[in-house]
DNA sequence: AGTCTATGCTCAC
DNA sequence: TGAGCCTAGACTA
């Protein structure tokens, strides 16, 4: 479900609302019963993200999660809405309200009433809020981690990674990973550096090289196909035989929708969507993007069929015509 | 109702 | 290289 702004959205929804509080946490399905006494009774003192990665501090011991492909967050309870952590883009008032005494309310309602007293917030690409009558409520699904404190709850369903560590291990894990532009420690221009020189010195195609975690922390295969298209570069090129410029353009382009999509919520690849091509393009992907999911269709720019070949397992799709 | 697929990573082989 | 994770939306019937 997530790439990197999803976990940042979902690092600032526990700084808001679980950061200074102490936490019971358990495993509901008991697969993290270890990790989770090793947690239960500490308070919450740091919530960051850097990538996919992310690191909840318990006063002493982390929390390291890694969603996968299709790993969730759930909140539950007083928690916060506040616009800059939800989209302000009316989503939420559709499926969202309804239920806590919103009916009729406008789309933007959210800036206006505030937190229901009780909501559910389904985090990641379709964040949704619904009204909760108890509290705690229920585990939904195979809940690996349940974090709750007076007021809120935080449920964690299908991850790929979900560990504690020790700072040493949080350190390891920070090397290893390459800059991420919305990360706490990351000097912006420090960031662009590492990148360039990481990349123009490999012999590996973009395409691969923007989905590898070392290079960039946070890039998924949407923002990967589109990042490339956006800068005309064919993704079999290797990073060695592309300018500075070139990589330097690449980089300023990610920060650039790595805000957006923190911001928003979504990835928004199609600049300067307005009224109905906008709202179409939140209801349909295929309308959202330049070539992501568009195999066969023709380029929005240039009428060549948008290609998909596989790369390292992952899927790619490019245009032939446009990325040279 | 059931089938397919997925924005990702880890581990076994 | 492929299975597992074991969710959930999109799609088919």
């Amino acid at each position: 479900m997530p790439e990197g702004h999803s976990v940042h959205r979902i690092a600032r929804q526990f700084r808001a609302n679980f950061v200074g509080r102490t936490a019971a946490v358990s495993s509901p399905q008991g697969r993290f019963a270890v990790g989770a006494a090793e947690l239960d009774g500490r308070e919450i003192t740091t919530s960051d993200a850097i990538g996919k990665h992310l690191l909840v501090g318990f006063d002493g011991p982390t929390l390291h999660v890694h969603l996968g492909i299709y790993g969730a967050w759930d909140f539950a309870g007083a928690i916060s809405l506040d616009p800059t952590i939800l989209a302000a883009d009316g989503r939420m008032g559709q499926t969202g309200m309804r239920g806590a005494g919103t009916e009729g309310e406008s789309e933007d309602s959210i800036h206006s009433i505030g937190a229901p007293r009780l909501t559910r917030l389904r985090a990641g690409e379709h964040e949704t809020a619904t009204a909760v009558t108890v509290f705690p409520p229920d585990p939904i699904g195979q809940v690996r981690v349940r974090i709750l404190t007076d007021t809120a709850v935080a449920d964690l369903r299908g991850p790929t990674v979900c560990e504690v560590l020790d700072d040493r291990q949080v350190e390891a894990l920070a090397q290893r990973l390459g800059p991420d532009p919305e990360a706490p420690t990351e000097s912006k221009r420090r960031a662009e550096e590492r990148f360039v020189e990481r990349a123009s010195r490999s012999n590996q195609p973009i395409g691969q090289l923007l989905m590898d975690q070392s290079v960039v922390a946070g890039i998924g295969n949407v923002y990967r196909a589109e990042l490339l298209f956006r800068a005309a570069i064919d993704p079999h090129r290797a990073g060695s035989q592309l300018t500075d410029d070139e990589l330097r353009g690449l980089w300023r382009d990610w920060v650039k929708l790595l805000r957006i999509g923190v911001e928003t919520g979504q990835m928004l690849t199609i600049d300067g969507l307005r009224g109905a091509r906008r709202a179409a393009a939140l209801a349909n992907r295929a309308d959202r993007h330049w070539v992501y999911k568009r195999e066969g269709l023709p380029c929005r720019r240039c009428g060549t069929a948008i290609a998909l070949e596989t790369m390292q397992g992952r899927k790619l799709y490019w245009c032939p015509g446009c990325q040279l």
